[in-house]
DNA sequence: CTGGATGCAAAGGTTTTGCACGCTA
DNA sequence: TAGCGTGCAAAACCTTTGCATCCAG
C-alpha cells in the first residue's frame, strides 16, 4: 500500500471507488491534527483538539471527515464496520477475514498463513500477550452489491 | 466521553487461573450456541439464538456471559476494549499493539514485524484486500494499576 | 445457605442522520 | 453557481449497570 502526500483527494480505493473531496478548513484541520500525532486518537479526541482551533466544528463534522479521510487513504482507520463485537466459539489458533462493508467475519484455513509472532515480546512499553492476523475485504454478497 | 473503561479485561489471561464461574443454563445455552457455529456472531445475534431455547433470558446476560466466557478462554472475543474506533495519520505500513485494559494504541517498530501476507488471495470466498496484526497487551499504565 | 447470576429497565456512550445554510471549486 | 460539506440536534445503536430476586454449588 503505497500512500499519498497531500494527493488531489479525489482518489479511487481499491476497487474503483470514486471519492468526493473538497478540502474544507475542517478537514484539513482534522488532517493536520492527525498527521502531527503519532498516537492513535479516538474521534473525540480529535473533536477536542480540532475545536482550540475551530471551535464551531461539530461533532458529526468530524466523523464525517475521518470516513472520507479514511477512504480516501489519506489516514488508516484502525477498526472496520459497524463495530459490534463477535464472538467465536473455535478457540483454536485461525485467523479471520473481515468484510470492509458488512462486518461479517470468516474463519481462514488453518494451514494458510500462521502469524510467526515473537511469543513474549515488548513493544512500545507493552508487555504484549499475543497477536493476530487478520484479512480484510469483501465477502461474496458485498462484493455482488458494491457497485 | 471518552470512557476510560472499568474493563478489566480479564483476570488471567495467558495464565490457566480460572475466573468465577457457575454452570447456569444461560451460559451453558450460549456457549452451546457459540460452539456450534462458525459463524461469528454479535452478541444481538446470540441473543436471538439462544432466545429460541431460553426465551425469558435478557440481553444483558448475553453480554455478561459471553465476557466471562471469554475470560475464561472458552471463547474468543475478536475486538476488545472499549470500543471506540481510531484512527492513525502515518498511513505507512506499520503494526499495531492495543491495550486490552484500556484500549489504547501505540506503533510497533517498523522493523519489527512484517506480516508477510499474500498480496492477493482469497479465503473464505472474500475478495482479499489487506491484512493486519495487531499485537495485544497492557500499557505500562495498565500494567501498573492491574491487580 | 450464600454469593454469584439473572431479568428488567434505565442509563451511558458512540456514531449516524435529517435539514437548512454556508462555502469550495 | 452547484452541490458537497457544515452545524445542530435528535435518533439510532450497542453495551453496561443497579437492583431485587433466583439458584447453583
Amino acid at each position: 500500500m503505497s500512500q499519498s502526500s497531500s494527493r488531489d483527494a479525489s482518489a479511487t480505493l481499491a476497487g474503483g471507488h470514486r471519492i468526493s473531496a473538497r478540502m474544507t478548513k475542517q478537514r484539513a484541520a482534522i488532517l493536520a491534527e492527525l498527521r502531527a500525532l503519532t498516537s492513535h486518537p479516538t474521534a473525540c479526541e480529535i473533536y477536542a483538539l480540532v475545536r482550540r482551533k475551530l471551535p464551531r466544528i461539530s461533532l458529526g463534522t468530524v466523523y464525517r471527515n475521518l470516513d472520507t479521510l479514511a477512504e480516501s487513504n489519506e489516514i488508516l482507520k484502525l477498526e472496520y464496520a459497524g463495530f459490534q463485537k463477535r464472538f467465536d466459539g473455535n478457540t483454536g489458533a485461525h485467523q479471520h477475514v473481515r468484510c470492509l462493508r458488512c462486518g461479517k467475519v470468516a474463519d481462514v484455513d488453518p494451514e494458510m498463513e500462521a502469524p510467526a509472532v515473537p511469543d513474549k515480546l515488548r513493544v512500545a512499553g507493552f508487555t504484549v500477550q499475543f497477536a493476530r492476523v487478520e484479512f480484510f475485504g469483501f465477502c461474496a454478497e458485498c462484493r455482488g452489491n458494491r457497485l
